[in-house]
DNA sequence: CGTTATTTTGATATACTTCAATAGGGGTGG
DNA sequence: CCACCCCTATTGAAGTATATCAAAATAACG
């Protein structure tokens, strides 16, 4: 068995279309294992796009900057998700560990080679493309339209569909969080607060929640 | 020439990437012209998407509502432009015309079919989508971090640039481009008079902009 | 031309931000 | 193992950008 699919024997993938599918078997031979400390860059928006990533362990956030420093967060990635699909020449993004992580590497070039022998791999990358898309407009509607507690609860519930459970580990800091959802982390916290109060979840500890009436949350969310 | 081809004659696509490129002319022998009123809705959000569109002529907004009526414009479609082509199952917006628009629409089943033949199809149709996937995240920093006035700048520039010119046309309503940047109509139209105000843009009519200053547009609008 | 839809402009309201202070929580060194 | 420190989160008070409500002014349209 290779390095590469040692680690990815220790990686439980996300349920879903973000699955590593069997065709990507193949793909595990061109990997390369690489590890980051928490707040460790994977690579900074405007560099060469030489490389797709698949988180195997922690988790990944992706973020771009406006000239005075204000902050977007476009995704989180946890294990099983891929990084840099959607590159063109440069990345648009940087990606930053926000938890100690693994992550295995694939040169974009030898994947476009066994693409173009293998059409599975061509489809299933423009499946991948398709459905970020989708997520993609869900953020936009979220992010146009939604209130602050609107957002806190499609955040979380967006969270346990893809764990597929009431139980959601929030790996990021309320900045992360309120940098992805366009609010400050002040109002972050005072929403989940409220929702707490008012029974929906349960605050374990700052970064585990509980959900307690799915029912609730998932009105909250509309998009649901 | 078919009729298609022969609409196709009258379109001018616009410039970059999302211009139809030579490969596409195999798919025109698919196509079917379809015309649609103003207002006139092209499909319906949860639709089974049979079908790509291509603009050809006028404009087509794609839209999201919430259930309390408060609504998304994703994307506005000029001619050249793909509609349709994030569809997974089922179309996840609703498109309607904003003014009289023609539009040729494609099978999907027969893309796909020609894209098995052919895999410069493919490629295109995952670089088309790579370039949604970009243009998306800039509009959701837009949406998480820019002001009223960058969001407007960033549209204008974001326009000009498509069209190449300092003369911007806008057939869409103050309400559609609230819609797309997460604000009200009346925040536009402020936004709008206050950059006329600073001489950044002239108002021909309520439609017809004219860039005066492009730096400060630009620099207004940051990630330019 | 009269009628209706759209845009502009003004006055007020509010959700969220900003600023500020306190409280946890987890790791490290004494 | 405890005490201290730093970082993150919470909570409170005040400020602000944008929304909402309302009316007038254009523009579009039959």
């Amino acid at each position: 068995m290779s390095a590469v699919a040692a680690v990815r024997q220790e990686s439980r993938p996300a349920q879903g279309a973000r699955k590593a599918p069997d065709e990507f078997a193949a793909l595990d031979r061109l990997g390369a294992v690489v590890t980051l400390k928490r707040d460790e860059t994977l690579f900074r928006e405007g560099d060469a796009a030489q490389y797709y990533f698949k988180v195997v362990q922690g988790a990944v956030r992706s973020c771009k900057l406006l000239r005075d420093g204000r902050r977007h967060v476009g995704d989180f990635y946890l294990p099983g998700d891929f990084i840099g699909l959607d590159a063109e020449q440069d990345y648009i993004f940087t990606a930053e560990a926000i938890a100690d992580a693994t992550v295995v590497r694939y040169s974009r070039r030898s994947v476009e080679a066994l693409a173009a022998q293998e059409p599975k791999i061509g489809r299933r990358l423009l499946s991948l493309a398709c459905h970020s898309l989708n997520a993609a407009q869900q953020q936009m509607l979220l992010l146009s339209r939604k209130t602050a507690e609107e957002r806190i609860a499609s955040f979380l519930m967006g969270i346990a569909e893809k764990k597929g459970g009431m139980q959601v580990t929030l790996p990021m800091t309320r900045t992360d969080i309120g940098d992805h959802l366009g609010l400050t982390m002040e109002t972050v916290s005072r929403a989940l607060a409220h929702l707490k109060h008012e029974g929906v979840i349960e605050l374990k500890s700052s970064h585990d929640v509980r959900i307690r009436d799915r029912e609730a949350l998932a009105d909250l969310a509309e998009a649901y």
